[in-house]
DNA sequence: CACAATTAAGTTGCGCACAACTAAATTCAC
DNA sequence: GTGAATTTAGTTGTGCGCAACTTAATTGTG
């Protein structure tokens, strides 16, 4: 393929990968707004509702392990969730440096209003659940492949 | 699946995307800073650079819609480009509520520079190009079932 | 023609992402 | 044990993305 060619628009993977991130958050947002969430925000309360618990607790660095942010984004965005009394941040005794992110009884509760959030959104992709999963393992090669 | 399983961050597509997003961002970013460019300006430089003219012209608008960005997006972003002195912005003499983008020289040189790029990212992605092409048409056809 | 409706770009405000940095606590190495 | 290096959160500043809005020009309708 020419240079020319391979600096189309429509000839770029990234591009597709960008244009159907903002589509997702596009369809997730309205939905969540019902909650208070944003869609980072869900992603948090995603990591946090599989603990299923007010009592487990996770620090700000596992977070960001898990959902591949920093605190830069991680901090203002945890106090945005301790403002609507989702979560609580406490800085951790034993080691003064790191804060322990939990759910309250509020946080835990919102799970329930979640609950249909995945199948809906599973819906409107068209997709079949074998396509789903193919699609998920293609990404996820293409994530450890690129990540390393 | 129970709900709880479709509420696990694992199992959601969204967040596949969403990272995959970031991921090629990030591979980005170093390359375009040599250009001095960000990633949403190098989308708008690759739809101008297909034009491959100073001559050639696009609005605002038809830019949005080859982008799915909106002139909130847009209109800060060109004013940067504008700045660099990579495009110009001039209201349209027909409709003075249009206004038309064109590259300048220094805009329409910096193709150059930008020629390896792509090669450059699909190397780091380790697919086969049909492996490229089968990823992109699954990505077209869940953009294009999302987006109605 | 008049004036309501529509269209195009821009502005404002908010919440990410992330680079670069700071502050404070802990760990490491001598 | 003490100072250097590392680790963890947080802060600051920039640039998106987008909702909601404004301004100005054009189009449509009676």
């Amino acid at each position: 393929m020419s240079d020319d060619e391979n600096l189309k628009l429509e000839n770029q993977l990234c591009f597709r990968l960008y244009s159907m991130s903002k589509l997702m958050n596009r369809h997730y947002s309205p939905v969540l707004k019902k909650l208070g969430l944003t869609y980072s925000q869900y992603l948090v309360m995603l990591v946090l509702w599989e603990k299923n618990s007010t009592s487990a607790a996770i620090s700000v660095k596992q977070l960001g392990e898990k959902l591949d942010l920093d605190s830069g984004t991680l901090s203002p965005l945890l106090k945005r969730l301790e403002n609507q009394a989702l979560i609580s941040r406490v800085r951790k005794s034993e080691d003064e440096r790191s804060v322990e992110i939990k759910l309250t009884d509020k946080g835990c509760q919102l799970k329930q209003q979640a609950q249909d959030i995945p199948a809906q959104m599973f819906s409107v992709t068209g997709m079949s659940i074998d396509e789903l999963h193919a699609l998920n393992n293609q990404l996820d090669k293409l994530l450890s492949t690129m990540s390393t």
